[in-house]
RNA sequence: GGCGCCGUGGCCGAGUGGUUAGGCAGAGGCCUGCAAAGCCUCGUACACCAGUUCGAUUCUGGUCGGCGCCUCCA
């Protein structure tokens, strides 16, 4: 199998199974329910988990939660810490319903402090960082490695000057970045270390969460395109300058795009996952991340997340109709192989007949809903015996006329060859 | 301005140096009491301009356009 590689700009084979193949994703900051976009690496990676393991890897994912940040003090000022549980279980029951499994291990910042101290301790005895007025930062001009990852390694264009204006002061280079913050006015919590009451920053908490449970080298680390720099730039200084080997194939999915323009908290236009589900419900959503590509950008519009449904409602219909013979999993396996493109895979499965063979591919994508068959209510199912009466009796008009009260009930009546001459669909 | 990605038929979206992507929508046909479903047929697309080549949508350069990052961001 080979994977496109942020880092080497190529595709990169993996290890023969079993592998193994350990794996970090970059979670969500829950300061409000996550969007859709935030679901697409959550979505990627439980797929790519799914076919490795379904392949004989043995597999770890770790997929973190960032719920210490600025956002979450002030979106509940004096509450920040109820309020980042509650939001992280938002976060487990809006994924969790999209109904492709969990991470092996979803840690939080909050639960990883002591090895976020020890991992910045380190990084100071190695003269890369240095505390300054409560505060740690990373001493860049120390890694010259920095801005391998996303090819900005002239210090113009990779500096670091989004800290706040009281503490930029404190750093040595505007390139430099916090590993630790003081505990400022205001913020209702804070965590003991050896530079005062303070709280870790955002980038050092992934170096620490993927070492402590995928240890100094792992395989696979993933997350949204976006993260490129600075966040996954600064983990590889943090870990890679500490001695660890970190990750060997850096995976970014495309963005989601909503109105023309990346869907994002920041600028609002932002549809949550929880409100996508409602409206659509998770076959059709899944339908339209798994029709593009995983590296690509894709759009949420009513016309994509139509034709995704459309495409949902038909392959299910092939669940209704005999089962034929045809087509192979080597076809899914080598489209998957490669990059894993979905939508090749996709391709692949619009051409089986083979219930159980598709049966088997749409689970791989926790679509296996599509296969099952729906009973129609009894009262219903008495209707359509009464239409095939009368349609027996060639009265046209009151077959018509019980067709229409069924389509009132929500389902369509077929005529099909068979022992009871109709079946009974749901309307899509 | 710097770094990077991308521009495929009505729409979505793979892919390839010369041979069918696939889906959705649409047209016609078969079937059907009428439908639905199914099946068959139909669209000769790859932003533009040069170059390399026997041949480019696929490689190279440029132009135009879109997007992302450079500030929190999946």
């Amino acid at each position: 199998m080979r994977l496109y590689n942020t880092a080497t700009r190529k595709l990169d084979e993996l290890p023969a199974p079993p592998g193994p193949i350990r794996m970090y994703f970059c979670g969500p900051t829950v300061y409000q329910r996550i969007h859709v976009g935030n679901a697409r690496p959550f979505i990627v990676s439980m797929w790519l988990k799914r076919w490795l393991e379904h392949q004989g890897y043995d597999v770890t994912l770790v997929e973190n939660i960032t719920d210490i940040n600025d956002k979450i003090y002030a979106a509940a000022p004096g509450n920040s810490a109820q309020f980042a549980a509650d939001a992280s279980e938002w976060y487990i029951e809006d994924t969790g319903d999209l109904g492709l499994g969990r991470p092996d291990h979803e840690p939080k910042a909050t639960e990883t402090v002591p090895e976020i101290v020890a991992l910045i301790e380190e990084l100071i005895q190695l003269d890369l960082a240095y505390p300054a007025g409560g505060d740690v930062y990373f001493r860049v001009d120390r890694y010259p490695e920095y801005g391998v990852l996303s090819g900005r390694l002239d210090e113009d264009s990779a500096r670091n000057p989004s800290e706040e204006e009281e503490q930029s002061s404190l750093k040595e280079s505007p390139r430099d970045f916090a590993l630790w913050k003081g505990h400022k006015e205001g913020e209702d919590t804070s965590w003991e270390s050896p530079w005062g009451a303070g709280r870790p920053g955002w980038h050092i908490e992934c170096s620490a969460m993927a070492e402590k449970h995928l240890g100094p080298v792992f395989e696979i680390h993933g997350g949204g395109l976006d993260l490129v720099f600075p966040h996954h730039e600064n983990e590889i200084a943090q870990s890679r300058g500490a001695g660890r080997e970190f990750a060997q194939l850096w995976m970014h999915n495309g963005i989601l795009r909503f109105g023309g323009e990346k869907m994002s908290k920041s600028l609002g236009n932002v549809i949550t996952l929880r409100d996508a589900l409602g409206e659509w419900g998770p076959e059709t959503l899944l339908m339209l991340f798994l029709g593009a590509h995983w590296r690509k950008p894709m759009d949420y519009t009513d016309e994509t997340l139509a034709a995704a449904k459309a495409r949902a409602d038909g392959l299910r219909e092939v669940f209704r109709n005999p089962s034929e013979p045809g087509g192979s999993w080597g076809e899914l396996a080598a489209a998957l192989d490669d990059d894993f493109n979905t939508p090749e895979a996709l391709a692949v499965m619009h051409d089986w007949r083979d219930h159980d063979l598709l049966r088997r591919g749409l689970e791989l994508f926790g679509l296996g809903s599509l296969a099952e068959q729906e009973e129609a209510p009894a009262e219903l199912d008495e209707l359509a015996q009464r239409r095939a009466t009368a349609r027996a009796d060639g009265d046209f008009h009151e077959a018509d006329r019980l067709r229409k009260e069924i389509e009132a009930g929500g389902w369509e009546v077929r005529d099909v060859a068979g022992d009871s001459g109709y079946r009974l669909v749901p309307k899509a």
